[in-house]
Order: structure tokens, then C-alpha cells, then sequence
DNA sequence: ATTATCTATAGATCTATAGATAATGC
DNA sequence: ATTATCTATAGATCTATAGATAATGC
């Protein structure tokens, strides 16, 4: 039989006993507030009502974080890096294993999944307006990342009127905020799956490919996707 | 010589006198408000702040509001109005006067062009966490609204293949999405005003068009602002 | 001794109300 | 008398720190 692996805690144990003795003290506290980040904001979020969530003391969250702000960041990073890290493997496929608009496709489809598989429905923090500060540039530089490397997969699967017409960055702002857009959707309870694809495709179009182009690089992507 | 209109004002005056004399209290109020809200948010926006930048007292806000909330009850109302107003007398002139594309097209450049000129970054408001609860049902129905007409517009611009593959509901989802764009990028310094052809293009793609139908519709959407 | 909690609380808010006051209107 | 402000303040927060306490680790 499997040895169980009860993790022994240390410290005064709480008044009420941890119902998840699976994640860390740490990591309980970055869900709860999550999930109230999202809900209700960050602001207007206090750190009693975090505890509470938790089951512990209001106090007792700064034995773990120094402050409020520094959960959010923690959150903030952690919300992009698994995003960054499907759409870059992707480009990295292009041009030797994979077309850009397939590569873009997949990567779309990709990254809406993680946001609407994610336990909390991150992306929505983005938009905090105490997010736009200089306390959390570290962020918006990944973001930017992001952005950038849509950019490129999108400039160079698009069309040449779209290539004249759009720059580089414009594309990318373009359909990091498409992807954004299933969050919103989220939002308002769970949006339709088919939806992941519809924005994809979208985006697509928005490169400026006609419909059998857009077939092409769905069919591509689908392979990727596997391999991924 | 044409006779001052100065508005005699009753009440007893101000200990700052207002510099702004031209609109009353509760328009300098909201106007502080919104630079505030849009800025910081809503919970994070104190009415001591607000006063502060009016140049009253923080009790003095509640002679012409009951709370903090009805600020921006009526700035969220206020926002939407002209973009939805502008959006549908364009509907109306499909298809007698004017095709679905050319319509949609002109009205994704007037609704965005509202949105980048106005005094505040308005349509940041819309996604304030504080906006989500119930409270504010009445404005989320006028955005509704407007999401509708666009979804009208795009299905009746939409290529067959998008329009079998594309919901009205997410279309319309999709291209207010994309107008929305323009105060995320307003966020961070004015953006380029070429951004609201690339939007209003690219909402075009979105819904199919291929280069040629994009361009003979910016060609009508152009003949059609100078009427509206 | 170390760890992770607890209790208690300081100090700084913040919203909204009560009631006074200083103008104009009639 | 009416209007629009003011001053003062109650009451309810909220964040973060200090120091005690109850476990385990060695």
C-alpha cells in the first residue's frame, strides 16, 4: 500500500483545522485571493475577508506575505508565464515545422484554454486599475512579451494588405486583447467552449487570411496542437 | 457687447472659490470623479479625493449625491449613450441607404472616435469589478444593447462562412470587444488616431470580408460619416 | 529552537449624517 | 426661505505590527 504522504506541519495549529492540508499555507492564501481578485477586486478586497476564506486570522497572512500588494504580483506573474510559454514553443516551430498562421492558430486556441481552465479566471486581474501602476511593471513587461510574440506570428502570417495597413505591435495588441476576450466572457459564467475556436479564428481573419487559408491553417494547427 | 452669462449662484460660497464657473457642482463632481475612477478605480477613489480636486468639502459631495455609488451610476449611463446612439441611426440605414459592411464600419470609427475624444477614459469604467454586481444591471443592459446592434451589423456584413461558423451573439461580442481596444491603448498615452481605421478594418475581417469587399466598405463608411 | 499560528491593538483611514452658516431670492 | 456650502464627528472599517502561544524538530 502506498506510504501516505501527510505533510507533518509545524507551528500553533489553527483554531479551525485546515480543511486542504494538500497546498502550503502559502499557496491556500494565493487561492483565496484569487478568487476575491477576481470577484471583487483588488482594493475593495480586504485582508480579513482573504483570512477568512483561508480559515485563518487576518493577522496571520503576513507570517507568509509582507503585504497585500505582494500577493497580487505573485498572481500577476504567474497568471502570464503559462501563456508565454505555450505561444513561445509555438513560434518557435516557424517557419521549419509549422506555417505562422498555424502556429498562430494553435497558440490562440492554447492560451484561451489555459484561461478558461484556470482554477481562477486570472487574466481579469490584467485590468485592475491598480495594476496599470508602477509597482507591478514586472508584469506588464511579460504581458508585452506576449504581445510581442503575437506580434511577430501575426505579421508574418498576414496578408500584404494587412502587413501595409497593420504594424507589428497593432497586430499583437490586436489578438492578445482577442484572447482576452474569453475572460470577459468568463466573467458571466462559463462561456461556450467553441468559443476558444471562433477567436482563433478571428484572429486569423484579422491577419488578413481568406476562408480557405484560415481552413489550412486549422487543419495545421490541429496538428500541433497534438504535439505540443 | 454681448452680456456675461455668469450664473449667480446661491448657497453659501466656497472656501476655495471654484475656478470652474461655467458647470455646476454636480458636473465638476462627476467630472473629478471620473478622472478618479478611470485612474484608481472605484473603491480605491475616496470622496475626500474627490472633493479634494473639485475644490469642496468631502461632506459637501453628498448635497448632490447620495452616496458614491450614483456617481458612477450615472457616469457608466452617460458612457455608453453616445457610442450607442451612433450606432444604431448608422443601423437604420441598412440596407436602404447603406450596406451592412460600410454601416458596421462607420460606426466601429465614430464609436471608437467618441471613446478616444472624450474628457475621460470612460469605457475603462466598464470593466471596474465594482460594475459586475447587480447594482449596476441598468447600464450593462445599454452595453448589451449595443453589443446587439453590432452583432446585427456583422451578421448582415459576415461571409457565409462566418456566418455559419460565427454566432450573431459572438460577433457582436467580438466587435465591441475590438472597439474596446482603444481605451485599453488610451490607458497608456494617447494612441495613434490611425488605430481606429485598424480597428474598424479589422472588425471587418473579422467578420469574413477579404481585401476588396475591406476597401470598397471604407470607401462607403466614409461617404456615410460625412451624413451622420 | 523553529515554525506558524494566535490575540490584541495602534493608527489611519473612509463614508455618511447632523447641524451651523453664508450667500441669494422673494 | 432656499440653496449650497461649511465644520464636526460617529461608527465602521482596514492594514500592519507586537508579542504570546502551541505545535514540531533536534
Amino acid at each position: 500500500m502506498p506510504t501516505e504522504i501527510r505533510p507533518v506541519r509545524t507551528g500553533r495549529p489553527r483554531s479551525i483545522p485546515a480543511s486542504d492540508t494538500e497546498h502550503s499555507p502559502r499557496e491556500q492564501i494565493l487561492d483565496a485571493a484569487a478568487a476575491l481578485f477576481v470577484e471583487n477586486g483588488f482594493t475593495a478586497t480586504s485582508t480579513r475577508t482573504i483570512a477568512e476564506r483561508v480559515g485563518v486570522r487576518q493577522a496571520s497572512l503576513y507570517y507568509h506575505f509582507a503585504n497585500k500588494e505582494e500577493m497580487l504580483d505573485e498572481l500577476l506573474t504567474a497568471s502570464v508565464r503559462p501563456g508565454l510559454e505555450v505561444v513561445r514553443s509555438l513560434e518557435a516551430l516557424v517557419p521549419a515545422s509549422a506555417s505562422a498562421a498555424g502556429a498562430l492558430h494553435a497558440a490562440v486556441v492554447l492560451d484561451t484554454t489555459t484561461l478558461i481552465k484556470a482554477a481562477h479566471n486570472f487574466a481579469i486581474l490584467w485590468l485592475l486599475p491598480e495594476v496599470q501602476g508602477e509597482r507591478y511593471s514586472t508584469f506588464r513587461m511579460e504581458r508585452q512579451e506576449l504581445l510581442n510574440v503575437y506580434g511577430r506570428l501575426g505579421a508574418a502570417a498576414a496578408t500584404e494588405v494587412v502587413a501595409a495597413t497593420v504594424s507589428e505591435e497593432q497586430l499583437g495588441a490586436i489578438i492578445i486583447h482577442l484572447t482576452e476576450l474569453i475572460s470577459h466572457l468568463r466573467r458571466s459564467g462559463e462561456p461556450d467552449p467553441a468559443y476558444l475556436e471562433v477567436i482563433a479564428a478571428t484572429a486569423l481573419r484579422a491577419c488578413g487570411l481568406d476562408a480557405a487559408a484560415v481552413e489550412a491553417a486549422i487543419a495545421e494547427s490541429e496538428r500541433l496542437r497534438v504535439r505540443v
